[in-house]
DNA sequence: TCCGGTGTTGGTGTA
DNA sequence: GTACACCAACACCGG
């Protein structure tokens, strides 16, 4: 329980403020530049910081928002403020693992006790690795058997009422406002004209209000399946409710244990693509980002399929700059911009794209431009997937390449989402919406859009690289398991390959 | 150790 | 409309 002189440091919250910070408040600012975190998602940061200020102000307290290094800031703050516990939730990323390291041993030497929970994730992760004897669970199957076996999460604890507050005295003037106040977009120098429709507020209020919304539709919930939810439609088929639980404004328990509420005593979906089964997802990579070294990287990362991918920045530009010349892909992109959140196949398809499907840059690269613009942008989460969809781990059917043409008329034959991202092309009919370049020119100038003036050619013609990336996957596949087995094992399991198209006659005999 | 089945969400062509 | 083979042939799991 809180006490007089106890500061609260509500850590998921403030991880972007104290990130990659120089020496100063000016290098700070620098590294807001030139960083890792784009306008929107400062945006919903600074929401997310109000409403805990706001919520907190109901509680006779505050929010303070501190400015810079944090091995600078703390010990200062200590004496300043005479702290005496120091609390925060446990985060598994590197770079917080060590600033949290930094920042205890400095509390400890201020006679600071600390305190650290595990709620960021449903499970403690470490122990997940430990049931696994070690490894962390390199497919989903495992993991739910491990699951299975550590039993249901805990249940979240409900927040602090007035009354456990009563005998808390949050001591601050006019002055603390300057020198602790939530900042401003401005104050970090990001121009906020740009700036679209505020579509997701951040803050643990509109949280909430979220969830309610979606557990209602308890029919909706029961039968959700995320591959049968569209990635193109005008208004999102998923809940959003990521960049809440990245942010901390929702508990992935709490989402967990109201879905729980919901299925009770209904038919429902499961694992892996029910509601339940995403948040396992996100489990999943959070368990491989602990146990896998170099997470993030291709090299030094030993799950990672070693690929020679090119380096072309025009190629780079054009996919993050929505201007591939192929519209689903750029409409995706300019939404991902504008507003900071895509459909997970949305990820899929413009993942692929830039990787082995056509472009064949590296899923590091693709890894970057999402963490800057995703509201729900999370290190663990971003790097696993990113190879999940680059076919370099945990995914391996490298052959399943997504079309960049056909994939978005599966949901949106006439291209209503490509006219929304695209105003450019809004007059084009269905049939070359996906394919403009194939327009004759009397419909382009029709549509008042010519193909290589108003709109870019297509950058690549997907039918023949896709095939031709097929095959140096296939070689970067052949690579890896000669290079990780030369034991005469592996002779074996060569051999076995050489065999298949013969076994594949024999299983259709013998089911003949 | 071997074998067969499966893997959250592909595309295309044919019957 | 729907089912299936094919593309090319990996990693992992369980029996």
């Amino acid at each position: 329980m809180l006490q007089n002189g106890d500061l609260v440091i509500i850590q998921t919250c403030n991880k972007a403020l104290l990130k990659d910070p120089g020496k100063g408040y000016q290098e700070w600012l620098l590294c807001v530049f030139t960083g890792s975190v784009g306008i929107n998602r400062w945006r919903f940061l600074i929401g997310a910081l109000k409403d805990l200020d706001c919520s907190l102000r109901k509680l006779n307290s505050r929010l303070f928002v501190l400015r810079g290094k944090p091995e600078d800031v703390f010990p200062k703050l200590f004496n300043e403020w005479n702290v005496t516990k120091l609390t925060y939730e446990y985060d598994t990323e590197p770079y917080s693992l060590n600033r949290d390291e930094k920042v205890t041993s400095l509390a400890r030497e201020h006679e600071v006790e600390v305190i650290y929970k595990i709620s960021h994730t449903l499970y403690n992760i470490e122990r997940i690795i430990e049931e696994n004897g070690g490894k962390p669970p390199l497919t989903y199957k495992c993991l739910q058997a491990i699951v299975q076996k550590l039993g249901p999460p805990k249940k979240p604890i409900s927040a602090p009422h007035l009354e456990n507050m009563k005998d808390v005295k949050t001591p601050w003037s006019e002055k603390s406002e300057e020198k602790y106040g939530i900042p401003t977009l401005e104050e970090l120098g990001l121009e906020s004209t740009s700036l679209g429709e505020e579509l997701f507020p951040g803050g643990e209020q509109e949280a909430l209000r979220r969830l309610d919304e979606h557990m209602k539709k308890t029919a909706w919930v029961c039968s959700f399946e995320k591959p049968k939810t569209p990635p193109n439609s005008l208004s999102p088929s998923t809940t959003v409710l990521s960049p809440y639980v990245t942010f901390g404004c929702l508990s992935a328990r709490t989402f967990w244990w109201r879905l729980t509420e919901v299925y009770r005593g209904r038919k429902h979906s499961d694992p892996p693509v029910s509601l339940h089964g995403q948040l396992l997802w996100r489990e999943f990579f959070y368990t491989g980002s602990v146990g896998i070294n170099n997470f993030n990287k291709m090299e030094g990362n030993p799950v990672c399929t070693q690929v020679d991918w090119d380096t072309n920045p025009e190629y780079l530009a054009a996919w993050r700059e929505a201007r591939t010349g192929f519209p689903f892909i750029d409409a995706i992109m300019t939404q991902l911009r504008q507003e900071g959140w895509i459909h997970h196949l949305a990820r899929h398809a413009v993942a692929c794209f830039l990787t082995r499907g056509d472009l064949w840059i590296s899923w590091e690269e693709g890894q970057k431009v999402f963490e800057k613009l995703l509201l729900d942008g999370d290190w663990a989460l971003n790097a696993g997937n990113w190879q999940w969809l680059s076919a370099s781990a945990f995914f391996h059917q490298f052959f399943r390449v997504y079309s960049p043409i056909a994939f978005g008329k599966k949901t949106d034959k006439t291209g209503d989402y490509i006219k929304k991202y695209l105003p450019v092309l809004k007059k084009f009919p269905p049939d070359y919406i996906y394919e403009p370049w194939k327009a004759p020119r009397s419909v382009q100038q029709a549509a008042g859009c010519i193909v290589g003036k108003d709109y870019p050619h297509p950058i690549v013609l997907h039918e023949q690289v896709s095939k031709k990336n097929i095959q140096r996957m296939k070689e970067a596949y052949a690579k890896r398991s000669s290079d990780c087995n030369e034991s005469p094992i592996k002779e074996q399991g060569v051999k076995r390959k050489a065999l298949s198209v013969s076994e594949m006659l024999q299983k259709k005999i013998r089911k003949e």
